[in-house]
DNA sequence: GTGGCTGCAAAATGTTTGCACGGAT
DNA sequence: ATCCGTGCAAACATTTTGCAGCCAC
């Protein structure tokens, strides 16, 4: 019942960290593994599911490619570059109030939301169409 | 470069309407195997993906479990039950300059979003506290 | 000591793809 | 005659799970 503190938690917590910028769980498992050869990626899967629970992690599931996890817990979205891949935060913009909308709306009770943005990212427009 | 109406593309659209709420691929597999059992799977998926493309069906990826496909065209979102799964149609409630509004914050161009809205449908709400 | 955590492999899930063939144009 | 769409199976990508042993508590 006790959650334990292991070593491959801690690793994959620093990872997370590391990385920065929304990696996959398969990113963290490599960067883990570089240092730390014999960790599983199910432990990596496991840990990862584990410290989101906690909410020492946020999941960042992408309606499309692989989840991501998110060392950064403030509130916030994400937008993908469609041509890179690349993900970044963005502050949230939508009403507080949308759940609750819904919720009204529907008859649905404990309503919350994802949300993902998709667009082209600076880097990329310019190269697709330079000058 | 012509696409072509095949029986199997029709069967895949009757299917999709047919079963109206939203079925994931392997729902309208079933469907249609049940009347035309030679049809296979990955027939369903490129059709499932061609209608997409031509706007004849429309594309619900959900960021947990199997994407599903919608034959009303109308712009709407969805909401799924966490408790049994299912998934029913909502207005669209976010502003509409949502995706202006994060394009002018990050500099991204081409700016669009899915949303998914989770909740406890009244059903299952009811089931799990009566009276 | 013991029960949660791990590593390994295999399964599960959802989707895509290579290939040869058959049928619509 | 083309060549697109199909069926089949296998590949692929991501995540989960069963199990025996280990190790943090």
């Amino acid at each position: 019942m006790e959650k334990r503190n292991t070593i491959q938690k801690r690793l994959v917590m620093e990872a997370v960290t590391r990385l920065a910028s929304h990696p996959t769980a398969d990113e963290v498992y490599a960067e883990v593994v570089r240092t730390h050869p014999s960790v599983s990626k199910a432990t990596v899967y496991r840990n990862l599911g584990s410290l989101s629970e906690d909410g020492r992690l946020r999941h960042i599931r992408m309606p499309n490619g692989a989840d991501r996890f998110d060392h950064c817990l403030t509130e916030h979205r994400h937008i993908a570059c469609i041509q890179c891949g690349s993900v970044r935060d963005v502050p949230v913009t939508e009403p507080d109030t949308l759940d609750e909308d819904v919720a009204h709306g529907t008859g649905y009770v404990e309503v919350s939301h994802d949300i993902v943005f998709y667009g082209v990212c600076p880097g990329c427009a310019a190269f697709r169409a330079p000058r």
